[in-house]
DNA sequence: AATATAATAT
DNA sequence: AATATTATAT
């Protein structure tokens, strides 16, 4: 059908690093549950996933309401008998899965293949600190939904929309690998190690893109947004597709593979991945958005 | 709609 | 028991 497709699409596959390769990236694991409970999200260079502060009305109880003013919300102990384990009773900010983060999503499900890519797998493969197993997990359903619905739609007939609605735009910003989309090869694990087809390389260099778009809120006017190159990402307003990129992150690592979750609180976290910035702004709702701004080439 | 969480199933 | 998958809730 489309030879552009055969195009990127070797160059795609050539970029994959073997799981090897992979694996030592960041596993950073700081205890998120600690982190997040503590509200330490690391003034350094946490390099964590984007993650939506949701609310925390407690419902129930301090009925002297805590107007935390401001973006700190100290887990207040008080009351007599509490006063004890913030982490457990803590929520997880939402996490925000962003066309870079996707695009690891997408690579480590191509690099295992659609059979072994399960949630955990793939959660390893994507080496993203603070990224838990029910992330992906959520958002493999869905993106398993927009595969069955892109199949259908090239199956059946012909489509008035010559592309994905706006509707699956995280999705469409990151190339779908071909064997996504006919499923079914539950014979030979090896699926195509590489395609000898070197056609010409298109490279973009992109530096940096913005994560994150954020409504410009009319609530809580001590937070101003600044917004500073926020630009929009995969967004193909007027295109179908991005462009693939293929990029990868180099790993330069020593050779101690010993990636356990090591919990070392009290430890400066070494961020071996390109350098990333945090941006926090707030939604119209008013909830708070940590937004991670990966800068690179992912 | 996007993501989380609960409920099942393997 | 752990994880995957599906259903449901926010």
């Amino acid at each position: 059908m489309r030879e552009d497709e055969s195009n990127w699409f070797s160059k795609w596959e050539e970029q994959l690093p073997s799981p090897e390769d992979l694996m030592p990236l960041t596993q950073t694991l700081i205890t998120p549950d600690l982190a997040i409970a503590f509200d330490i999200r690391s003034p350094h260079n946490l390099h964590s996933p984007s993650l939506q502060h949701h609310q925390q009305p407690p419902p129930i109880s301090t009925p002297s309401s805590q107007p935390n003013s401001g973006e700190f919300d100290s887990p207040e102990l008080g009351g007599g008998g509490a006063g004890d384990e913030p982490a457990r009773t803590l929520k997880r900010p939402r996490l925000v899965w962003t066309p870079q983060l996707h695009k690891r999503f997408v690579d480590a499900v191509a690099h295992l293949g659609i059979k072994n890519a399960v949630p955990k797998t793939i959660m390893q493969l994507m080496s993203v600190d603070g990224l838990t197993r029910e992330n992906v997990a959520s958002h493999l359903q869905k993106y398993r939904l927009y595969l069955k619905r892109m199949q259908g739609l090239s199956s059946g007939s012909g489509n008035g929309s010559g592309g994905d609605p706006a509707t699956d735009h995280l999705f469409a910003s990151s190339p779908v690998p071909a064997h996504f989309l006919h499923q079914g090869r539950p014979n030979s694990d090896h699926y195509l190690p590489y395609v000898p087809v070197a056609a010409l390389q298109q490279q973009h260099h992109h530096q940096q893109m913005a994560a994150a778009a954020v409504v410009a809120g009319h609530h809580h006017p001590q937070l101003q947004p600044r917004y500073g190159q926020i630009g929009h990402f995969g967004s193909p307003r007027n295109g179908q597709f991005e462009h693939p990129f293929l990029n990868r992150q180099s790993h330069s690592h020593s050779h101690s593979h010993s990636q356990q979750p090591i919990h070392r609180v009290g430890t400066p976290i070494h961020n071996s991945v390109p350098s990333s910035y945090v941006d926090d702004l707030e939604s119209a709702n008013g909830r708070k958005v940590l937004t991670l701004f990966p800068t690179g080439d992912d």
